[in-house]
DNA sequence: CGGACTATTGAGACTCCTCAACTAACGTGG
DNA sequence: CCACGTTAGTTGAGGAGTCTCAATAGTCCG
């Protein structure tokens, strides 16, 4: 179910604090016009560069359609994904006016473009406005934290199973129990932590185990929700 | 160097994008008493909890001196510290009106804190202060993502060294290499997701090899500067 | 000075990484 | 439509590193 109209970018916000109904934050349609009225479309293929690390931060995105990589190169050669973004994040952090990580598509992707200066001057002048990206800002710290509780964990398989339970909570809810996983192994790995062999043998124990079941490469469906749910969360 | 009048709490904020100078913001002098008369002050001991995880988050924190730990107790009894809170940070994220974490005192502290309904108020009528609070939780989601990448690194040795000079980097400068580190063995090994005997020997093979010098339970200091980062940053 | 806690050091088990070979899937061009 | 080549993914064997368990040493505080 699309907005049949396009209004502009949605910001999926949590609250920054209580008092404030803990549900998906849409923008007001004065703010969504706002926004739109400032940002540019783009519409990129996949596996397409948005944006490499070190280069001059002139925008900021979110993502209306489709899936993306925040990534970091490491001198050994090692890849890490700090962060997958999916409808209505917002990508595009910078330190020192240069973008901290790399930006790549994983699927055909549809984005918003705003340019930095243009934002901020914005915000500047409208506080419910900051006030909703400071919601979104402390959205992605929540995920942040959440990415860290995982790569701390030891075991493989819990990683990758607190991995596909948080897809499967960023995405829309669905009756059956399919887990869309639009990256590929690799890009797994590299967000968890774990080398691709290691993702794979995951996998497979969890599917051997009858907790999961692989459909085609980019989607799982749980099985057995319990088990599902006690491996995610043993600790 | 202290200021010698107490105009308020401060905020330690990197910018959100470019166009702003990559400096330490601070609040101005009107912004700092704006806070400050929302704010009341808090003095605790060291090891004294602030909040627990799950309780509701009634206000929000920041520090104006000392240390502070954020984290969670798992399941298995283990504990995940989330981050380190030292003068001009900001803590007390909430979800759904409930703390996600809990926080104890390292050391002794002096707190503000600010009700949450009182400052969502403030920032919605103040778009200024929105925006550097909206700087503030970037810089805070700058080192979420720090911590991942510490996290996700496989050697004891290389996570040891990323944690120390995390410490050098977020104090302030200073011209000897001492290292100050005001929590336990044990906080450490929570927060790099190591058993607290690996950052023992971690840091007994540091030390060994001339790299650092242990100065008490609290303190190291770096001897060999080109090795200590590059060990640092060989990922 | 004694006691409790924190930190260090040692030995064995376990898990994941690396290297390597193999299989499956996809897309292109004939 | 199929054959082929390239890429992505799976599976196996051995090695490196950390965790756990256990004992010892050092510190802080009463």
């Amino acid at each position: 179910m699309v907005d049949p109209v396009d209004a502009g970018p949605s910001l999926r916000a949590a609250p920054f604090g209580p008092g404030i109904k803990d549900v998906v934050q849409l923008l007001s349609p004065r703010q969504r016009s706002q926004i739109a009225s400032i940002a540019t479309h783009l519409h990129l293929p996949p596996q397409r560069i948005v944006y490499r690390e070190g280069t001059s931060a002139h925008s900021v995105f979110i993502v209306a359609d489709g899936a993306v990589k925040t990534f970091r190169d490491l001198p050994s050669g090692k890849r890490r994904v700090m962060a997958f973004q999916f409808a209505d994040d917002v990508f595009g952090l910078a330190q020192g006016g240069q973008y901290m990580n790399s930006v790549q598509t994983i699927t055909a992707v549809t984005l918003y473009r705003v340019r930095v200066a243009t934002l901020s001057d914005t915000l500047r002048r409208d506080a419910d406005l900051a006030f909703q990206f400071l919601c979104k800002v402390t959205h992605e710290l929540r995920g942040s934290l959440r990415h860290t509780i995982i790569v701390a964990r030891r075991d493989a398989v819990g990683r990758v199973t607190m991995f596909l339970r948080m897809l499967e909570q960023n995405a829309r809810p669905r009756h059956d129990s399919r887990i869309e996983m639009p990256m590929s192994r690799s890009d797994a790995a590299d967000y968890l932590g774990l080398s691709l062999e290691s993702v794979s043998r995951a996998l497979s124990s969890l599917a051997r185990s009858r907790v999961i079941a692989l459909e085609g490469r980019h989607a799982i469906r749980v099985l057995d929700r319990t088990r599902f749910e006690r491996i995610s969360a043993a600790l």
